[in-house]
DNA sequence: AACAACTTGTAAGGTCCCCTGACGAGTCCA
DNA sequence: TGGACTCGTCAGGGGACCTTACAAGTTGTT
């Protein structure tokens, strides 16, 4: 173990990715407490994250969100509850609902991205602004072999989402 | 992103690095199941991945999994309950018991490091050797300032990591 | 030696977040 | 037009955490 320059793979790599990971929330989720959105809680990030301008389908939350659609339909049910969200009919399809973002869910949605977008910078100034940008870069292409259902779409691209 | 120098921070890092720790979740599980170990869950992890020699008092186990003691013991339990662990009373504190493997949590536990290390080593095929090789020493280094309570203490490092 | 302050682990009870199964309503296709 | 499929929802359940409270044991102070 030591002195050898064999690949270490202790600890997991799935422990280090918690790790990183829920510093990242504990951060976050401790700034987002102080404003005025502290209602909001990272299971929500789902629809922030995926959100684009036309709305979303629960169903399309739930791909993209890894889950059921019931659970993405609870998400949302809360959402709407706390007034982030609302469901309105799809003009496409009669069975379908498109979930968009009231004026204050828009508001959280700017503030969340905007707060992790700090918590990036900052860990860029702690660790390398290069070998952050590395990490992401590997991060995504990761993703986007492990998690094709997740990445965006290019065009669709989202604009500002806390998790 | 393209001809942009700008950082792209979308999607966010904490999503990223979710995709990634799910994605070896998933395969992790799905060949743990498996295995004759097929009874154990992710959550187990927190005692597996920290064990040492003399064993680990809940207390330890809490810190390090970075939850509360009861939620700790409520692992412990179901591990023991499954034959995987023991309660052995700590000989320098009387309050305390060592949580130690059992024998056949020690097999769980060299299968369980084994699957991982070739999780590791088939991203390294399919990304890159040196590039996961990079992602783990950014993620190690990053865990050791935002976890610190959940690094290994050197000469206490880990137990039966494969090769 | 004695007592307060603290630590170790447990008990009881609750919450959050996700799951499975079943289903009515709407759409697509042969 | 009927069958197969998809959209969202209802009902029910469970895993993995948490908070509060406490008894047993240890440590530090006087």
């Amino acid at each position: 173990m030591i002195g050898s320059k064999e690949h270490q793979q202790y600890p997991p790599l799935n422990g280090l990715l918690e790790y990183a990971f829920d510093a990242i929330i504990a951060e976050f989720r401790g700034e987002m407490e102080k404003s005025e959105f502290g209602d909001l809680r990272p299971t929500h990030g789902c629809v922030f994250r995926n959100m684009r301008k036309r709305g979303l389908r629960l169903t399309e939350i739930a791909e993209r969100g890894n889950m059921t659609k019931q659970s993405a339909g609870e998400v949302v049910d809360d959402l709407v509850a706390r007034g982030y969200a609302e469901r309105v009919p799809d003009p496409d399809d009669r069975r379908a609902k498109l979930v968009c973002l009231t004026e204050r869910g828009e508001e959280a949605q700017t503030h969340g991205f905007f707060l992790l977008a700090e918590i990036e910078k900052r860990w860029g100034e702690r660790y390398g602004a290069e070998r952050v940008a590395g990490l992401r870069a590997m991060l995504e292409e990761i993703a986007a072999v492990e998690a094709p259902f997740a990445m965006p779409v290019a065009a669709e691209a989202a604009p500002a989402a806390p998790r």
